[in-house]
DNA sequence: ATGGCTTGAGTGTCAAGA
């Protein structure tokens, strides 16, 4: 089983690149992150007409998740249950056995922003949420676009970023905090090169200069650890006409 | 120089992203 995860920057804009890749890779499960659309206008003929069936949680302008699939999906969940939140940011959904949540992240701006509250509050109720989850779905993935860069690895200048959104000590603790639950980063699995990153600035030439961070991640769960057989980030994308900002990350299981 | 692009909204130019 293929899955995989890619924060598109706009569905409108990049629908040819997923459908492309969609084609190229055929992955069992995409989950997409950043939208930035009504439900009314996803383009579902276009997805279908793909190979693939989808569930959906958009709203206008920002934000907005789906999980698109060979398998229909089972079990959909809409944001993270008991958190009120207007931010469509969590798709869950049970595709052939393996629980996969889409998550978006918020960015959190910067550390002394209204924002940043936010982000750690709402990591402390994925968390929360995920343990049950976990109990009730021990095969679960947690696929998207984690606004953390978890370790100094993950940023092309850590100096420049220490203690700044991302990077800083609360949010890199929420991420350990996952991983506490019995989750596990399926890229650092595998041998990977330096300066691997999901994210580079539209500005500056940041992606041909290689100045990116790894942001965008899959963690597995114990029972799905045995299994995983590979980890990439696809960069291919990120070299064609109007990307997205964000490479899709893939993962294998046998 | 707290900028640099890209997107959506909407027809001015700004908020937000990371």
């Amino acid at each position: 089983m293929k899955i995989a995860t890619w924060n598109v920057n706009s569905l409108k804009v990049r629908l040819p690149h997923v459908l492309d890749w969609l084609a190229a890779h055929q992955p069992d499960a995409l989950c997409l992150q950043e939208l930035k659309q009504e439900d009314k206008n996803f383009p579902l003929a276009e997805i279908e007409a793909a190979g693939y069936h989808a569930s959906f949680a958009g709203q206008k302008t920002y934000n907005g998740v789906a999980i698109l699939s060979k398998a229909p999906a089972q079990d959909v969940v809409v944001n993270i249950p008991g958190f009120a939140d207007e931010q469509k940011r969590v798709l869950a959904a049970t595709i052939d056995g393996v629980r996969l949540v889409c998550a978006y992240f918020p960015n959190g701006q910067s550390v002394d922003s209204d924002k940043y509250q936010y982000k750690l509050q709402w990591l402390d109720a994925l968390i929360t949420w995920l343990e049950g989850e976990l109990k009730q779905h021990p095969r679960l993935a947690l696929l998207g676009d984690y606004n953390i860069a978890p370790d100094d690895r993950d940023v092309h200048d850590p100096k420049a970023w220490e203690g700044q959104v991302l990077c800083s000590v609360p949010e890199r603790d929420a991420f350990r905090r996952l991983l506490g639950l019995g989750l596990h980063d399926s890229f650092r699995l595998f041998p990977q090169a330096e300066g691997s990153f999901t994210w580079w600035d539209y500005r500056l030439n940041a992606f041909r200069r290689k100045l990116g961070m790894r942001i965008d991640h899959i963690l597995i769960s114990d029972a799905l650890l045995s299994s995983c057989s590979g980890c990439a980030v696809d960069i291919e994308p990120r070299k064609l006409e109007r990307p997205s900002d964000h490479a899709p990350v893939v993962v294998e299981l046998k």
